[in-house]
DNA sequence: AATTTTCTATACCAAGTGGTAAAATAGACG
DNA sequence: CGTCTATTTTACCACTTGGTATAGAAAATT
């Protein structure tokens, strides 16, 4: 057993906090005294428990990949229900966290990488960002490929291009989401990219 | 005639330089000093010619809007074109510009957007940002309820649906185009959208 | 040519940034 | 109790941020 002073705070409501941070105002526009209001500790204590910025950050993101992005994952594999409730089951929840109002709205991922490009994104970070990307659409891709009922409704002939139309209706959403737009309002745009491809 | 020392730069390519930092940037992390190294000039000159950061920043919003908005829109009026092919034509000259090389990828409005929710953006620009949205959408909605075409196709009964997927879609393929998704993977999206309305 | 007017360049400012050293505090264990 | 250890607090650091005063440079008007 470590003998010493206990910490104060909780370690994981802390780290939830910055994700929140991170997920209102993305890595570069949150500043260490966001992160210090929010996470309601001191700047030496966030050093010790998290390190600098940057590791925080990389904790943050992985933080939210367990959290808010599993859950979603699961829906996809669901047994005994159809491909097309599926999907649409997967692609609402997804909808649904994107507009939730405790929750920053919209998508951490989606804001995040979009500070990539104009540099100043920890290495770690990056690439955990983009590997995102490929961990849905790859997804996508094996189910369209492989599932009897895909192959059945031909889905399996186009599934890189079809999965490629789901994830970016998706970071469609995120957008519109930020910007206000309600869950009804954009299950209209799901329920038609479904249909575009093909699953009605 | 206005006498004294004439400015070295000029003025619209400055304009220009500043708004292709902003469009790699956003507004809070593009820093003066990026400004002032891709604008080629110095600090007094841009606050002469621009004033502050939030006027600058206003001025090249506005001039995005001008030069890269305004093209898009015309293709969706152009005359003895079918409905689909305006759309499409329309969709992917704003797929085009995201795709883009030369320019930053992906788009100034969508990145700028998702600034607002976090704070500091000047309330001018906020503005502009959230009226883009409206006008877009409008000229669709207005476009789906009146257009001959669209009402022999049934697209005015969900009119604003139908606008607001077309946006959503182009609002996905802006972060998909910063992550660095081609315009070739992008006409599929936007090919399964228009036939996921009903517009083969 | 002298003057006026505008532009450019250097230097500077207060405030905020990420980050840290050092002292003060509090729990665990002998 | 006293010691050890880990936490918190206060204060500070170098650097960058947006913004400006001031002095010098160049063109038009007189």
């Amino acid at each position: 057993m470590t003998s010493g002073r206990k910490r104060e705070f909780d370690y994981e409501i802390a780290l939830d906090a910055a994700m929140h941070v991170f997920w209102l105002k993305g890595y570069a526009n949150a500043s260490l005294s966001d992160l210090i209001e929010k996470m309601n500790i001191n700047k030496p204590s966030i050093y010790r428990a998290f390190g600098n910025k940057e590791d925080l950050f990389i904790k943050a993101t992985q933080r939210y990949l367990d959290i808010n992005m599993k859950v979603h994952m699961a829906l996809l594999c669901e047994e005994g229900v159809t491909l097309k409730t599926r999907f649409k089951k997967h692609m609402m929840s997804i909808v649904d966290m994107q507009c939730s109002t405790t929750d920053a709205k919209g998508c951490y991922l989606v804001l995040c990488q979009s500070e990539l490009i104009g540099g100043g994104i920890p290495l770690q970070a990056e690439l955990m960002l983009k590997e995102t990307d490929a961990i849905f659409t790859k997804c996508y891709e094996e189910i369209f490929s492989n599932d009897p009922e895909a192959i059945l409704l031909g889905l399996d002939k186009n599934a890189k291009s079809n999965s490629l139309s789901l994830y970016t209706i998706l970071k469609g959403t995120a957008s519109m989401a930020r910007s206000g737009a309600v869950k009804s309002e954009l299950e209209y745009s799901v329920d038609t990219i479904l249909a575009g491809i093909g699953l009605h």
